[in-house]
DNA sequence: CTTATGCGTCTACAATGTATACACAGCAGT
DNA sequence: ACTGCTGTGTATACATTGTAGACGCATAAG
């Protein structure tokens, strides 16, 4: 009885930051979303790896932008979480949740 | 610039049960209470090997308590969390509060 | 003595995390 | 036009984590 869906940290991180983006999810605000929050670069191949593994599970999808911009040559990709995504996120979350119980002084909570 | 000391999912867990446990971190009770929160099985082989990584990375650290049991002849490990273990543990959750702001409602809080 | 439960070790493999190099395009500035 | 900078996405390879299973030893109960 392994986790149902394991989202690693960076997976997680990932989605948050195109949640925080609402609609308009493109890669260099996602990223750049991430490197303020956690104080971090975030490299191409970093990201779109994990980008492309959150796709296979069904936990992102990305519709094909280009048409708008006529200039571009190949794709440009405009991220979405999808709802299982959404739910993974949550079951993730509610484990630490309850592991955090009671430990808000020692953990340094940002209210 | 990566991660200064990048915690694991399930070190993150670890973390947190061994301070839940307060000074009764012995492994049988850590091991329950990450399957109780997490609701997933927790293998002596995951549980140990993540143990002695967060060891190596000066995270965890234990005392030998088979002084009080004469009975065993190997070690009994009383697990507790370093310092520098508490000051990871802040960072890696401080990014993700960061991130989650203003999705409460998308996220199911647990307050 | 057999079964059950607990402690800890070791080994091996799967899944994630992460960087780097490749390739192309648009926009300054000189 | 040529150069430099920024941006998009791809492919490849390797490091770090996650996780299970087998091995060995010990105690308690039936």
């Amino acid at each position: 009885m392994s986790p149902k869906s394991f989202l690693g940290e960076f997976e997680q991180m990932v989605l948050l930051a195109i949640l925080q983006q609402a609609d308009e999810a493109f890669a260099l605000e996602v990223r750049r979303e991430i490197e303020r929050s956690a104080e971090r670069t975030v490299s191409r191949g970093a990201f779109y790896t994990t980008l492309d593994r959150l796709e296979r599970k069904g936990f992102v999808r990305w519709t094909d932008a280009v048409s708008q911009d006529t200039r571009r040559s190949g794709p440009l990709r405009r991220f979405a979480v999808t709802r299982a995504g959404l739910v993974a996120l949550r079951e993730s979350r509610k484990a630490f949740d309850t592991l955090s119980r009671g430990l808000d002084r020692l953990l340094g909570e940002t209210p």
